[in-house]
DNA sequence: TCCTAAAGGACTGTTTTCAGTCCAAAGCGT
DNA sequence: ACGCTTTGGACTGAAAACAGTCCTTTAGGA
C-alpha cells in the first residue's frame, strides 16, 4: 500500500504526461498546444521544465514548433514509427487492466446513457465516431482512445474521465508489445456504432452490454499473446 | 483533460501520503512505521524530504519516535483533535465520489466473493470486521476504511486496491466537513457483517447486493447536507 | 562489561526545479 | 512602413530535493 509520491523527476514526468495526451488521442496531429506559459501552469510545473520537456519531444519528432505571434507548439503530423517494445508481456498487469477496464468502462457507458446530453455533446460523440471509423491503420489507437474518453467525458463524472484515460493508456502499453492486426478493426468499429448509438437514444443497458462485448474482443487478443 | 503533473512540492505531498496511510487505517495507532531509509525509498523521495515531512506530523501529534536499536517511528495512540474541516461541502464534488464509489466498490465485493481466498485471508478479513465493529465513535473511520480497503485485496486487483483507497480518501475528506453523528454505526456494522459473510461464502450477487444497499447510507448521509 | 547492529539525527555538496525577467521572431492592423 | 501583440527562446539567482557520509542513541548478545 505504499505507492511511490512521484513518478521520477518533474522532467520526465512532464515529457510521459504530453506524449500520453498524444497517444489517448487528446491533442490530435496538426493541433496546436496550449502556448508554454498556460501550458506550463496546467500542468503545475515551471515554465523551464516544460520548456525541456518540449524540447524533448521536439527532437524525438512528436512536436513542431513555430516562433512568432501565432506561431505555436503543434503535434507532428508524421507520425513517429516507433521501434515495437517487445519486452514480454506481464501476465499480471494484462489481467489488471482488463479487469478494471471492464469494470469502469460499460459502468461510464451506462451513466453515458442515461445522462441527458446536449446537442454539443452529442455532436462531439458522431464526430469522435467518425475519426475513428474513417481512420488509417496506423493512427488508429490515438482516435479510438479518444472516442472511449468522450463517452467518458459525457457521463459528466470527472474521475471517470481519469481512470478511463489512465486505463487506455496502461492498455495501449501493451498493445504497443504485440503486433498490430488489422483483421478486426471493422468488427471494432461496428461495435463503436452499436455503443453511440444506445448512448444517444438513452439505452443504458443495451450500452452497457454492447460496451461488454467491445472490450472482449481487446481482452481475447491480449489474452492469446499470453500463451 | 490536463491534469497537474504533480500536486504540490514533495515534501507537502509525503506529508499528505503519510496522513492518508493513517486516516485510512492502513498504518493503526501504536504500529511501527517501516525504517526511515527503507520508507524514503518505497516513496521513491529522499531521506532528508522524508525526515521533514515525519518531523511535522510528529510536532503535530501523529507519530512518536523512539531511538535507537529497535527504536523508530510509532502512529500516535492518542489521535490528535482535529478542528472541523467546515468549509461548504461541493456538490460536484459529492456527487463525484459517490459515483465513483458506486461503481467500484460493489464491483471490487462481488471480485472478492468469486476469488478462492486463503485460510489467511479469511481471517484478516474477519480480524479487519471485528475490528471495525468493536471500534470506538472516535476511531471508527480508519478501521472502517480498513475494511473496505481489505476488501478491495481480497479482489487481487492492484488497480482496484488503488481506487478503493483513494475514494475513500476523497470521501474521508468530505465526511470531515460535517458534524459526525454516530446513530447509524450500528446499522454500518451491521451491512459490514453482511458483506463480510456473502464473500466467505463466495455468493457474488449478494456481495454486490450489500455493498450497494451499504453505499447507500453514507450518500444520503452526505446528500442529506447539500439540501 | 563491552561490542555490535539497527535505528534516528545531522551535515555537505550537487543537481533539479523554480519564479522572474528580458530577448527575438512573426503576423496583423493602422 | 511602423508598431503592437503574441508567441517561443534564453538567462539568472534562489529555493527545493537529492545522494552520500558520518554521528548518536539504544538494546541485545558475546
Amino acid at each position: 500500500m505504499l505507492r511511490p509520491v512521484r513518478g521520477g523527476n518533474a522532467f520526465e514526468e512532464t515529457i510521459e504526461h504530453i506524449l500520453q495526451t498524444i497517444k489517448l488521442g487528446i491533442f490530435a496531429p496538426a493541433e496546436k498546444l496550449p502556448p508554454e506559459r498556460e501550458l506550463a501552469e496546467q500542468l503545475g510545473v515551471s515554465r523551464a521544465t516544460l520548456r525541456d520537456a518540449l524540447g524533448e519531444l521536439q527532437s524525438a519528432g512528436y512536436l513542431e514548433v513555430q516562433r512568432g505571434r501565432y506561431g505555436g507548439t503543434y503535434v507532428s503530423t508524421t507520425p513517429v514509427h516507433r521501434k515495437p517494445d517487445d519486452g514480454p508481456l506481464d501476465p499480471a498487469e494484462v489481467e489488471d487492466v482488463l479487469l478494471f477496464r471492464a469494470i469502469i468502462e460499460p459502468a461510464t457507458a451506462a451513466l453515458a446513457a442515461k445522462a441527458d446530453l446536449s446537442a454539443a455533446a452529442r455532436r462531439h460523440l458522431q464526430v469522435c465516431l467518425s475519426d475513428v471509423a474513417s481512420s488509417p491503420a496506423e493512427g488508429y489507437r490515438p482516435r479510438d482512445a479518444r472516442f472511449h474518453i468522450a463517452i467518458a467525458e459525457l457521463s459528466g463524472s470527472g474521475s471517470l474521465v481519469n481512470a478511463v484515460a489512465e486505463t487506455r493508456s496502461r492498455l495501449n502499453g501493451l498493445l504497443d508489445r504485440i503486433p498490430l492486426l488489422g483483421t478486426n478493426l471493422e468488427h471494432a468499429n461496428e461495435q463503436h456504432v452499436q455503443i453511440a448509438e444506445a448512448i444517444l437514444r438513452g439505452d443504458a443497458p443495451a450500452a452497457e452490454r454492447a460496451t461488454v462485448e467491445h472490450l472482449e474482443g481487446t481482452a481475447s487478443l491480449l489474452r492469446g499473446f499470453l500463451a
